[in-house]
DNA sequence: AATTTGGTTCTGTTTTTACCGAACCAGTTA
DNA sequence: TAACTGGTTCGGTAAAAACAGAACCAAATT
């Protein structure tokens, strides 16, 4: 699972494995120690990845009255993060592709018809119809499971 | 936009100015040679980044009778392989978390109902949902914009 | 007031990644 | 057959990423 979480999360293998725990430990939290000693690192490595995960929105901590300790728990929204992750990609590509798409054409422009330095589109018109769709697809599956989510 | 591929496709930075410069060009390719300089880099990192891109199906090259030189382009089904990748990944995902549900609930088995060391599965049943949800969508999208990619 | 607890900061060290250079090789051309 | 072209292999290096250790600090305990 780690691994997993690493590659697909893009984080330190340590970082990951922290996720990788707080999933193992639901809602319970687990503390800065535990952290530690059940990973066997060191406190201040644990300390730069717990403050870098939460500064990125993957972890919370709550705390017990009359108790020092933080308990460090996965944000309750994964799904929704991961999903506006994934629009927000989606929409830095179709940016991308828009701009090349001018670039293109203005080149093309300056070109006879039947040159054969002229570019071809549809490898970006394609691509940027397949974000397009995507994307809404996606939006609207976030509506309707924060919808859902409410109703509960 | 090299920084963008680098950071989406996990490649190390001159592969991904590699993709760069073929988005750009198009159909026509690059060769190898005009690779090296464009990027000055070396033929070596070229060479062993353009294999590792070939074997991951991200580019393709081809050649012109009576000339030497590949010419190397990006695969022409870019968004198929993005679509497939996604989903193999939403369904690693989604096999983990039935693995961590199961493992929970043994768990759950064995402890009285009303202790407060009882699992919460809600966040699993979640996220399995959206997994779910959005494999779905993106199996009906792929096979559609398949469909409309064979009548052109 | 001294000590402990829980956490934080800073300065290395280790490991991994990304890249380069030189040597090499198989066809091709002169 | 010598030299060139286009590509390939391998050994090594430089830089960045990931982690550790020790010193430190503020609040709470003793």
């Amino acid at each position: 699972m780690g691994v997993h979480i690493e590659t697909r999360e893009q984080l330190a293998p340590l970082a990951a494995r922290i996720i990788a725990t707080l999933v193992l430990k639901g809602r319970k939290g687990e503390t800065f120690e535990n952290l530690v000693c059940e990973l066997n690192a060191s406190k201040s490595t644990i300390f730069t990845h717990l403050t870098t995960l939460q500064a990125s929105n993957r972890i919370t901590y709550y705390t017990k009255p009359g108790d020092r300790k933080k308990y460090f728990i996965l944000s309750p929204n994964a799904w929704v993060q991961s999903m506006d992750e994934m629009i927000k990609n989606w929409n830095e590509e179709r940016d991308i592709h828009l701009e090349i798409v001018n670039y293109k054409k203005d080149i093309n422009k300056s070109l006879p018809e039947d040159s054969d330095e002229v570019f071809d589109l549809n490898f970006h018109y394609e691509y940027l119809n397949y974000l397009e769709q995507a994307t809404v697809l996606m939006q609207n599956l976030r509506k309707k499971l924060i919808e859902n989510h409410k109703n509960e």
